[in-house]
DNA sequence: TGTATATATGAACATATCATCATATATTGG
DNA sequence: CCAATATATGATGATATGTTCATATATACA
């Protein structure tokens, strides 16, 4: 697999860069983030997320339908209960770099 | 039922949680992704960037200033021109990271 | 059925964000 | 000093964002 070089002269497509800057928009509200890396090894219902976090219900819903639309995330119903997931490998490791970064 | 609220092993501190969302920001919109793409691997004047990218002046010189702040670019200062270049590899790593993956 | 539980939704509000405009500051050369 | 050039700054207004409240929906089960 090789990596396209790309120069200074070409500017990034539309498409690429709202994809890449919605895709950071998710990543830069700290409740969003909190999500996150809650669900990074483990799926959660909503109301434990909640609890976890201490956030009300509707706040994590809310948060969690937007990263559900950039499908950063999934969910598996069980009764009435939903339960979520991260789901996407390389955004939760773009996270975890910057928090690795931030750290140090 | 209640359950024992989770004692916060996997969550973030305050400041980290502080930094990462501040740094993902940064790369949220698409202004300053296209300023930090140009300034991938060249250093360029704000005029520059302006003409470059096709901004007005006073809106470079803003998300410049923003950049700054958070040590993701920085200058250098040839009269009454200053070059701006980029000052974190790894945040810059990631951007192309996360642009490469909307690519494909 | 009907009630309880879990989650989703929409409206409303406060705040944040971004581009633009006008103007200020700083440096250089005459 | 003054003019010209490059950049920074502050105010403004339009839009986006995030939380909260109240309510709606959906599922399970008696």
């Amino acid at each position: 697999m090789e990596k396209e070089v790309q120069t200074n002269t070409h500017e990034l497509d539309e498409e690429t860069l709202f994809v890449v800057s919605q895709t950071f928009k998710a990543l830069g509200d700290p409740t969003r983030i909190r999500i996150l890396n809650l669900l990074c090894c483990e799926e959660y219902s909503v109301n434990d997320i909640a609890e976890a976090l201490n956030l009300g219900q509707s706040t994590v819903s809310h948060q969690l339908r937007f990263l559900k639309n950039l499908r950063l995330v999934k969910f598996r119903r069980e009764g009435t209960t939903l339960y979520y997931s991260s789901d996407d490998d390389h955004i939760m490791n773009l996270l975890h770099q910057a928090i690795d970064h931030a750290k140090h």
